[in-house]
DNA sequence: AATTAGCACTCGAAGAAGGAGAGTGCTAAC
DNA sequence: GTTAGCACTCTCCTTCTTCGAGTGCTAATT
């Protein structure tokens, strides 16, 4: 079966008309909406090969027809044409993210929710691997009763911090000097070279405090790792409900369930290649909840390395072509405002 | 119509049975159920005058009876026996708060969870107001680009940053000074005692630095406010989607949709009374959208003082004598922690 | 050879009809 | 005051019917 002009203005017709009403679609409805100057049974005879092709299905005899994945595929890779942005959602966007946005995490969470409000998907972030950046600045305070605040900052300014336990035996007046000795040897460090070898050097300079020391680097070892593994955002969750394919709640369910494991979201959210948007639809992604739902991703990169990927989840039925268009200019504006940081 | 001690009885009956099912209960059930040595028709006399009391309602005619708002409020006045917390329910809570936790929100983020996973409803609380806290440091550090990062540590160890803008014009070494003058002017201050009026004591010592100053002031202003304002806390969000009464998709999604509006949640959550553990019952709540449902909230204090807020909510059908158990329970062990720390 | 009109057929959705069952209220007997 | 008996009501479930949308096939048309 070889595919023909009018046959994929038939799928692109179908696909187009089963996005915007969520109703399976006859051949009546194709040869009147979409003008193409044959008769509905003409339409049949052509939708009768493009099911046997396998790029639409019946849900039943005597139903109209519906895209399968394979023709959600098809029109993705063939048929569709990107929308431009429309220009209201083009200056809302830069107008909320350029300007006056200082931190990374707001800058996250303000994409997101524009995100999914521009689209009524759900949107999912995952944020910038922290690993390049260097450190500013360590820190340590004591607080009352054997406890003090371990701070780390950054050089673009991100700071964590943790309460740590502290000995009896350690003065007031010995903080200062911790604090110091860390600086010394920990500044200007990036999260990458960090590694427990390092210690050794600094355990030489002062054996007496050999075990606290241990723990302090101990600390902030781990602080750093928690930190390294990336964030995931979320924006819109309950959009999803807002979908016909989802009226029943044990659909929904689950799919929140999913929304709310933070672990598996980064895995999903994991490119399988390093540049440009990648939408995976059904049952191509990889948690079988998501059979019904496509996920459009983009990565974003900061002097040429992936440090995030930005993700939009709707329906298999979703609005690809706006979507795609939305989710582009977004990445784009979103490496722009991290560039400026 | 007087209420005798066999009507409490059978209201007693009714409202576990419904607790318990989810149905309507009949005369029937209860007479041989809740063995009451009398007939279904002398039940059925008795639940006529229940009913001409407004304590149950039949949802139709030949149907059986249902608890009204007005019943359960009985119940939970005047039938209950609170159920004594589960042996191993007080372990787990007690292994997983009074260890290893050394920070406010961990804590509560523990609770919150124990007690969603603990009831199968969904869990609310509100964070402790910081504002007795004392401000223990606070300091300025140069990022690049005329950037700097602010941070604010508290007495108790809580950490505030954020990243401001800095002009130009202030040198590297300048840093130190300014953290040092406000460190003399701002430490011990505790955040209520916080008013724009201590800056103009500062200012006089540095009449040439009186913008920047000025700007600095207004941020940590700014940032102990924001602080200052109580943080909600989530735990088993979806639980309401296990209850029969939420099949249906329209009635669960506002729901959900409040929340997610973390203010609308700072109001439900802020109690009427001072003390002790409060049940609300449907339209008893604030929200028309939670008409369905009943909250059970308690407050913790420190120092005889109210700090927080911790919240149960579930359909009015919920098992108040057991989640009044736990959140008593755990509001207590919630208080204990915070003491330690 | 491709297209179209015509027509019988299929299937699901929506409504109507008809029990079955649970539960009630009333009455009269205990 | 309590209970047995009974007619009655109302929902739920199943079955049946109708309606309409849409199909696939065949024969006629271009």
């Amino acid at each position: 079966m070889q595919m023909d002009e009018r046959k994929r203005m038939i799928l692109h017709a179908i696909i187009l008309d089963y996005i915007a009403t969520a109703d399976p679609v006859g051949s009546r409805t194709i040869a009147r909406k979409y003008n193409l100057g044959v008769s509905p049974a003409t339409v049949r005879n052509e939708m009768a090969d493009l099911e046997e092709m396998g790029l639409i299905e019946q849900p039943h005899t005597s139903a109209g027809r519906v895209p399968s994945q394979l023709g959600y595929r098809y029109y993705v890779d063939c048929l569709m044409q990107k929308e431009p942005v429309a220009d209201e959602a083009r200056d809302l966007i830069c107008g909320e993210l350029l300007n006056r946005i200082r931190e990374t995490d707001a800058l996250i969470q303000i994409t997101g929710k524009l995100l999914s409000e521009l689209t009524n998907y759900t949107a999912l972030i995952l944020s910038p691997v922290l690993a390049k950046h260097r450190l500013k600045h360590i820190q340590l305070l004591p607080i009352e009763n054997g406890r003090a605040v371990l701070m780390i900052v950054l050089e673009n300014g991100h700071v964590e911090h943790r309460v740590i336990e502290v000995p009896e035996s350690i003065r007031e007046e010995e903080y200062a000097a911790f604090t110091s000795l860390l600086n010394e040897n920990l500044r200007g460090l990036s999260l990458e070279q960090w590694q427990t070898g390092l210690m050794n050097s600094i355990f030489a300079k002062l054996a007496d405090r050999m075990k606290f020391l241990s723990y302090l680097m101990e600390q902030i070892s781990d602080t750093l790792a928690l930190e390294q593994a990336q964030k995931v955002f979320l924006g819109g969750t309950l959009n999803i409900l807002n979908q016909p394919e989802f009226k029943q709640i044990e659909k929904v369910r689950s799919l929140l369930e999913l929304l709310e494991e933070k672990n598996a979201l980064k895995e999903v959210l994991s490119p399988d290649k390093e540049n440009g948007v990648i939408i995976k639809i059904g049952s191509e992604n990889r948690y079988e909840v998501m059979k019904d739902c496509s996920l459009i991703t983009a990565t974003y990169h900061l002097n040429g390395k992936l440090i995030g990927t930005l993700g939009l989840l709707g329906p298999t039925r979703m609005e690809y072509s706006k979507a795609v268009g939305i989710v582009e200019f977004l990445t784009a504006t979103l490496k722009e405002g991290m560039n400026k940081l």
